[in-house]
DNA sequence: CTGAAAGCGCTTACAG
DNA sequence: CTGAAAGCGCTTACAG
C-alpha cells in the first residue's frame, strides 16, 4: 500500500482538491470551510478541519491571492530603518499582523515621496489586504494608488486638522500639541528663552515646531531667531553640533527642545564635553523617549510618544477593515506623556 | 474606437495575453522574451518589451508563483528589531534585495529556536526565492526544511571552524577572533585584570567570550571569576547595572570586555554617574561600534563590524544562487576593525 | 526558435 | 447549504 494515493501529486504538496477528495465533498465546500465562510453545514465544517488537520494541509497563498486577488500581505511603509521611532512602529505592527495570519511586506522610502509612490506601486502588485502608511503627508499620485487601489489604508503617527479628511483613517497623536505642550512646560519652569532645534525637517517635526511657536506666541515669548532648522539626517553627532552653535551665537537662550532625542542626547554629550552644566545653564528637552534617554547624565526630559501602541492599535484597525467591518473611530488619538527628567 | 478592445477583463489589468495578442505573439513567447530566456529572437523580443512597455504590462506576482512555484519573495530571519546591529543587516540586504526586483519578507525570531522554526515554515509557503538567515545555530528541523525547501540560504554575521559545512554559504566574521583580537589589545595596553561583561548569551556572544578566554589564557591571566553573565536583554540599563557590580565585587579589575556597545555605553554612562575615571580606572570596550559610541564621554573604544556590508554581500551572494550560479567562495570572512578612542 | 495545451491550487459567481 | 465549472494570469514540458 502505498500512502501516496491520497495525494498523486509531483510536488507532494497536499492540495485542497485532496482534502476534499478524502473528505468526501466538493473543493468548494473545503473551500468555504476552511475559510470559515458562514453558511457551511457545522458537521461539514468539522469533518473538513479534522482531514484537513490529518493531511497536514496549508492553503498556498500564490494560488489563493490569484484567485481572490487578494493576497495575505500588509504592505507598510515607513521613512527609514534607521531611527528606533519607526523600527518600534514596524515591530509592533508585524507582530500584530502574524497573529492574525498576515505578512508584512515593507517598503522604506528615505522621506522621499517618490520612492514611497514607487514602493507602493511594487507592493500593491502583490495585492496586498491591507496598508500602513507613515503620516498622512503623501504626494497625490500616491494618495490616488491608495484610492483606486481600494485597499485599506491607515496612516500612522500623526492626525488631520479636524474638519479635513473624515474618511483618512489614521492612529497617532497630534505632534503639534505635543510640541505646544513641552514647550509650555519649559516656560512654567521659569524659562524665557527657549530655542527650538530640528533636523530632517519631516512634516511632524514641523508640526512641533508650530507647537513650539504657538506656545511662545502665546507667551510673547516668540523670537524667530531661536529657531535652528537643519534639514539633514538626525543624529546623535549633529546633536552635539547644534548645541555647541546655539550656545556659542545664543549664550543667553535658557532651554533648548530638540525634536528628537537623539540630538537631545548629543547635546547632553556635549554639554558634558564643553563643560556646560545642564539644566542649570541651559535646560535640555528632547522628543520621542528613545533608549538611553533615562540614562544620559542627566537624564533626558522628554516626550514619550506611544509607538509601538500606535503601530499595534493600527494594525488592529487596519484588521477591521480588511474584514469588511468600520472601525468605531476613523481617527485614534494615543496621546503623549511629558516626561520630566533631570536635563531641564 | 474604444481603447479597452486590447484588453477586456473586468480587473482592467493589462495581461500577458494582451501583450501577446497585440504583439501578434503566443502567450509562451512573450513570457519567455520578458524573462530573458534565452532561445528567443532578438527582433521579437524587441518587438514584445515594446509593446509590454507600451501597455504598461507588469507581471503578476501570485501568477508567476503559482505556475513556476518560486516567488519573488526573499525571506530574512533575524533575532530581533531592537537591536540596531540586526536592523542594519535587514536595511541593506533589504536595498540590494529590491534593486534586484524581490521583496523581502522579515521575520523576528526573538532568539527562540522553535519560533525561528515556525517563521520559516510560514515563509516557505510563499515560496521564497531566497532565505536569509542570521547565525549558524538552527536546530534541526530548521535545517531540514531548509534543505528539503531546495530554497537557496546564506547564513550572516558568523563563519563556521574550518573543516565543517563547506557547503554552508555564509558572509560574516570570527566572532571568537574578534573577541580575541579586542583582549590583546587590552592586554597589550598593560591591562592585567580584564574582565568579559555579557547579556544576551546569543551563539555568537559565546564565540565572543571564548575569544576573550583564549586571548587571557594564552597571557596566562585567565581568570574565571571575571566572567560576567547574564542572560538578559541586552541594554544600557543593564550596561550600568553590570558596570556598578563589576566594580564593587571585583575593585581590582583594570579593564572590561563587554560583548555590546550598549552595555558599554551604560557602563561609560554610569561611571559618570559614579565618579568612576575612565579609562584611568578601568577602561571599557564595547563590541560592533554602534551609534553613540563615538559620542560617548570618554569615546568608546569597540570593536566595528561590517553589518551592512555584510547584508549586501549577502544578499548578492544570495542573488547568485538564486540565478543558479555558484559564487566563489561559499564562506566570505569580511573581518573586523578595533577601534581604539579614549575609553581604553 | 515558437506555439498549443495543460497545469499551478485556489475562489467564486451561478445554479440548484 | 452544496457542487460543477470557469477562471485568476502566468510557466513549462512537449512537439515541431
Amino acid at each position: 500500500m502505498n500512502i501516496s494515493i491520497k495525494n498523486n501529486r509531483a510536488s507532494g504538496r497536499v492540495t485542497l482538491a485532496d482534502v476534499a477528495r478524502t473528505a468526501g465533498v466538493s473543493p468548494s465546500t473545503v473551500s468555504r470551510a476552511l475559510r470559515g465562510e458562514r453558511s457551511v453545514d457545522p458537521a461539514l465544517i468539522q469533518r473538513v478541519v479534522t482531514v484537513s488537520d490529518k493531511l497536514g494541509y496549508v492553503p498556498d497563498p500564490a494560488a489563493r491571492a490569484l484567485a481572490s486577488q487578494r493576497s495575505n500581505h500588509v504592505a507598510i511603509l515607513i521613512p527609514l530603518l534607521s531611527n528606533t521611532l519607526f523600527v518600534d512602529l514596524l515591530d509592533a505592527a508585524q507582530k500584530t499582523l502574524r497573529a492574525a495570519g498576515y505578512q508584512t511586506l515593507m517598503g522604506v522610502t528615505h522621506y522621499d515621496s517618490s520612492e514611497e509612490e514607487q514602493l507602493l506601486r511594487e507592493q500593491l502588485l502583490h495585492r496586498p489586504a491591507g496598508l500602513l502608511i507613515t503620516g498622512l503627508d503623501q504626494n497625490t499620485a500616491t494618495q490616488k494608488l491608495i484610492t483606486r487601489s481600494q485597499v485599506p489604508c491607515v496612516h500612522l503617527m500623526d492626525l488631520p486638522d479636524p474638519g479635513h479628511t473624515e474618511h483618512t483613517y489614521c492612529v497617532g497623536f497630534k505632534q503639534i500639541q505635543a510640541g505646544a505642550a513641552m514647550t509650555n512646560m519649559l516656560l512654567n519652569q521659569g524659562r524665557k528663552r527657549v530655542a527650538f532645534a530640528a533636523a530632517q525637517l519631516d512634516p511632524r517635526v514641523m508640526q512641533r515646531l508650530y507647537g513650539w511657536r504657538s506656545a511662545l506666541r502665546e507667551a510673547q515669548l516668540y523670537d524667530p531667531t531661536l529657531e535652528w532648522l537643519n534639514p539633514a539626517p538626525s543624529s546623535l553627532a549633529l546633536g552635539g553640533v547644534l548645541f555647541e552653535q546655539i550656545m556659542k551665537q545664543k549664550p543667553a537662550v535658557d532651554a533648548i527642545f530638540f525634536c528628537n532625542d537623539d540630538l537631545a542626547q548629543g547635546a547632553l554629550l556635549a554639554a558634558l564635553r564643553l563643560g556646560i552644566s545642564v539644566p542649570r545653564q541651559v535646560a535640555v528637552a528632547g522628543f520621542n523617549d528613545l533608549t538611553g534617554s533615562d540614562q544620559m547624565l542627566p537624564a533626558l526630559t522628554t516626550v514619550r510618544t506611544p509607538r509601538a501602541q500606535i503601530g499595534q492599535v493600527a494594525a488592529e484597525m487596519l484588521l477591521t477593515l480588511m474584514h469588511g467591518e468600520t472601525p468605531p473611530h476613523a481617527q485614534v488619538n494615543l496621546g503623549f506623556d511629558i516626561i520630566e527628567r533631570q536635563s531641564t
